[in-house]
RNA sequence: GCCGGCGUAGCUCAGUUGGUAGAGCAACUGAUUUGUAAUCAGUAGGUCGUUGGUUCAAAUCCGACCGUCGGCUCCA
């Protein structure tokens, strides 16, 4: 963390402090649970009996200012155990006390400022009067511990910054997120919907989001072809035994949705493609030379994801993997690790991100299969893969599956929000429990290495996180419509379906508007359902046979047919 | 699932202390033939999320359910 960043961790943390105390002024009852800095800002949980609504928030906003300008001194100061628990007995604080009781150390630090005090580590600023810029932003519920064993809590989200201008600017951020919505957007261009009676985080795909959808899918299958991939397609729903031999059935079936009876067979809809890819792998028996075997489906899984947490496009119950499983030998996986990884980060940079961060999983401390000298070898060979990258990484340590340590790409978008896209996952699980072989250079059945991969993750996230990356204005090669041919009066109409029908057969995505409306409501309209370019039929174009070129920005010109074709070929082609 | 907010026309929203609904945009029809972000007029459109209850009377008050939003938890 650098020194910028633990300075404004301390006010935050600080300002968390200032809360408390305001809560504590309007509810004397309220107790208080934690409340520490987080990425953005700062929260604090408490349990008060009456439910809090957002109203309060601007009261409290009042009350804190009141706090600050008292320039109260933060002190600090350590107590015994026993003194401790003394203290949070003595001012009715039971969530303190637990904390205490359970922490076992030496001496408990405090920080006091005026009449608040709190079990805290710090740091903390020296003075309220250095809070200078904070907004509270929402109330929440959340788990006393972060366990939905616990009792509820209500949190109180805030922000903090070193001055008024950096909060303006945060706020602003959050303004452009809203307005980026891909949700709003997904409506308003019309791409998709999600239908109350079709059910919750199920995805309609309206005409102009299937063509959006299509233009990804088409790229990704051509690429997957040109790198060796073999394209294979899966059913959407397996016999009980097959769940029950991967294991899904045993330790994924809270995910899963409940079985149907086919003729007394118990079925269940897939909430993965692996056993179905293994399937196709043991269908033949395989010799070391024809690996390694590289298997890819856009394959649509069902999970069953609680209500409260389904959230547009983002997190939905059906959705599309851009799966595919690498099956090799050992001396394979090095290198396949090596190509799947750049593989990844140029299919992200084709779409245009250019931030990347990858996180490096590696054994849990319990509870995982396979042997050591498997797990060093994958995870030696993600290590290396990553370091070739030149990327920024992390190492999250324990951060692996049972069955095996994973690179994951976050991709960083147009307004600084990460997202995770890509993810490159060692199984040691599923070869064994299938038990997949192939035949070594020996003569002898041994078991393969099995890499399971997604790049852009799921067809549905990646294109939520693309309207909100692009703010809908997507680019020329995947937008929906790439132009509107806009008439000025009805002499040219000819003329301009003509250019309609010549754009088509070039293979453009064009629609044309050659209604009675006058050209500046054309161009809003064209505008707000965010066209690429805007192609300006009047007289003058008809006489000299040319088109009248505009953006959402400005106009770019008149060009010819020919010249027009050329601009729009060239832009189109996908960067390599 | 849990905590809290919200649910009125396709969309965005109004609807005073309970007296059976309104605007703008969109749609449709007609007129208008227009040169770089909204031409005019008319028409149609709603069991006020669903369902119980309170009341002479419910969009309005209460309950349940469904959906949705912000989080918790989880994750592609």
């Amino acid at each position: 963390m650098s020194q910028l960043e633990s300075r404004l961790s301390t006010i935050r943390h600080s300002t968390a402090h200032v809360l408390a105390q305001a809560v504590l002024k309007k509810f004397p009852d309220a107790k208080l649970a934690i409340g520490p800095a987080i990425e953005s800002g700062f929260y604090y949980d408490f349990d008060i009996e009456t439910p809090l609504t957002e109203d309060i928030l601007i009261e409290l906003e009042d009350i804190m200012k009141t706090i600050i300008n008292e320039n109260q001194e933060f002190k600090q100061y350590d107590l015994s155990k026993k003194e401790a628990i003394i203290n949070s007995e003595k001012t009715n604080q039971p969530y303190k006390l637990e904390l205490i009781k359970d922490l076992n150390l030496d001496t408990y630090s405090f920080y006091e400022n005026g009449p608040f005090t709190d079990l805290c580590k710090g740091p903390h600023i020296n003075n309220t009067k250095e809070i200078k810029a904070f907004k509270l932003l929402k109330v929440s519920g959340a788990y006393w511990r972060g366990s939905e064993k616990n009792k509820m809590l209500q949190r109180i989200y805030g922000t903090a910054f070193t001055d008024k201008k950096e909060l303006r600017l945060y706020m602003n951020q959050l303004e452009e997120a809203k307005k980026r919505d891909h949700r709003k957007l997904g409506k308003e261009l019309k791409l998709f919907s999600i239908n109350e009676e079709v059910g919750s985080g199920l995805i309609l795909w309206h005409p102009k989001g299937t063509t959006l959808r299509n233009q990804i899918e088409d790229y990704w299958k051509k690429e997957h072809i040109k790198n060796q991939y073999q394209l294979v397609m899966t059913p959407h729903v397996g016999k009980s035994e097959l769940w029950k031999t991967s294991g899904h059935l045993d330790f994924y079936q809270e995910n899963m949705y409940e079985k149907m009876d086919v003729e007394s067979q118990a079925y269940f809809l897939k909430p993965m493609n692996c056993p179905f890819h293994i399937m196709i792998y043991k269908d033949t028996q395989h010799s070391y030379r024809n690996l390694p075997i590289r298997y890819a489906e856009l394959g649509t899984v069902y999970r069953y994801e609680r209500s409260g947490v389904l959230h547009g496009l983002l997190r939905v119950r059906g959705f599309t993997q851009d799966d595919a499983h690498i099956i090799c030998s050992e001396d394979q996986v090095e290198s396949e690790i090596l190509t799947a990884l750049e593989f990844s980060l140029k299919m992200l940079k084709a779409f245009g991100f250019k931030e990347f961060k990858l996180f490096l999983s590696t054994k849990p401390e319990e509870k995982f299969v396979g042997n050591d000298s498997q797990w060093k070898l994958a995870e030696k060979s993600l290590e290396k893969a990553i370091k070739k990258t030149n990327i920024e990484f992390e190492i999250d340590a324990g951060g692996g599956a049972f069955y095996g340590p994973k690179i994951d790409i976050k991709i960083k978008d147009a307004i600084g929000r990460q997202w995770q896209c890509s993810t490159i996952q060692f199984d040691f699980n599923l070869p064994e429990r299938f038990n997949m072989t192939f035949i070594n250079s020996k003569g002898e059945k041994a078991r393969p290495f099995m890499i399971h991969r997604a790049l852009l993750g799921s067809i549905e996230r990646f294109i939520g996180i693309l309207i909100e990356e692009y703010a809908g204005w997507l680019p020329l090669w995947i937008s929906p419509i790439q132009c509107q041919i806009l008439t000025i009066n009805n002499n040219v109409k000819d003329y301009a379906e003509k250019l309609d029908k010549q754009l088509t057969e070039a293979g453009f995505r064009t629609k044309l508007n050659a209604s009675s409306d006058k050209l500046n409501y054309k161009i809003r309209e064209s505008i707000k359902q965010k066209t690429p370019y805007l192609l300006i039929i009047g007289d003058k174009e008809k006489e000299t046979n040319t088109i009248t070129l505009r953006n959402k920005n400005t106009q770019l010109g008149t060009l010819s047919k020919e010249e027009l074709i050329k601009k729009l070929s060239e832009e189109n082609e996908i960067l390599n």
